[in-house]
DNA sequence: CTAATGACCATTA
DNA sequence: ATAATGGCCATTA
């Protein structure tokens, strides 16, 4: 695999329980800023069972896609208590 | 090497 | 509110 998707798979990791981040926070961490759409690209390759992908979302709050569809995204934000409104994840459960 | 493809983004209509 | 458009950039063909 390349290095890039190892970052970001390495970094999405880390993302707990009950919250989200950016497509183009994760992007800034890795010291790529301008590379969210390469992010999404990556996770939508990810092999690894324990990277939260799910938990990756847009900078405007949308969900954004999902490998196995944007339904099974929802149902798993929901099951870990995330609250979406008019189909935006609410702030408070965003880290920057 | 070039061309096409996106789990994106911001702007415009 | 949606749709189109142009830009972006790692990856793949």
């Amino acid at each position: 695999m390349s290095n890039f998707q190892e970052k970001v798979w390495k970094v999405t990791k880390k993302i707990p329980r009950g919250k989200v981040a950016t497509y183009t926070a994760i992007a800034r961490k890795i010291g790529h800023p301008r590379s969210a759409r390469p992010v999404g690209n990556a996770l939508n390759r990810n092999p690894y069972r324990d990277v939260p992908c799910h938990r990756v979302i847009r900078a405007d709050g949308s969900v954004g896609g999902f490998a196995r569809g944007t339904k099974a995204k929802l149902n798993l934000l929901k099951d870990e208590g995330i609250k979406i409104v008019g189909h935006k994840v609410r702030p408070k459960y965003i880290i920057t």
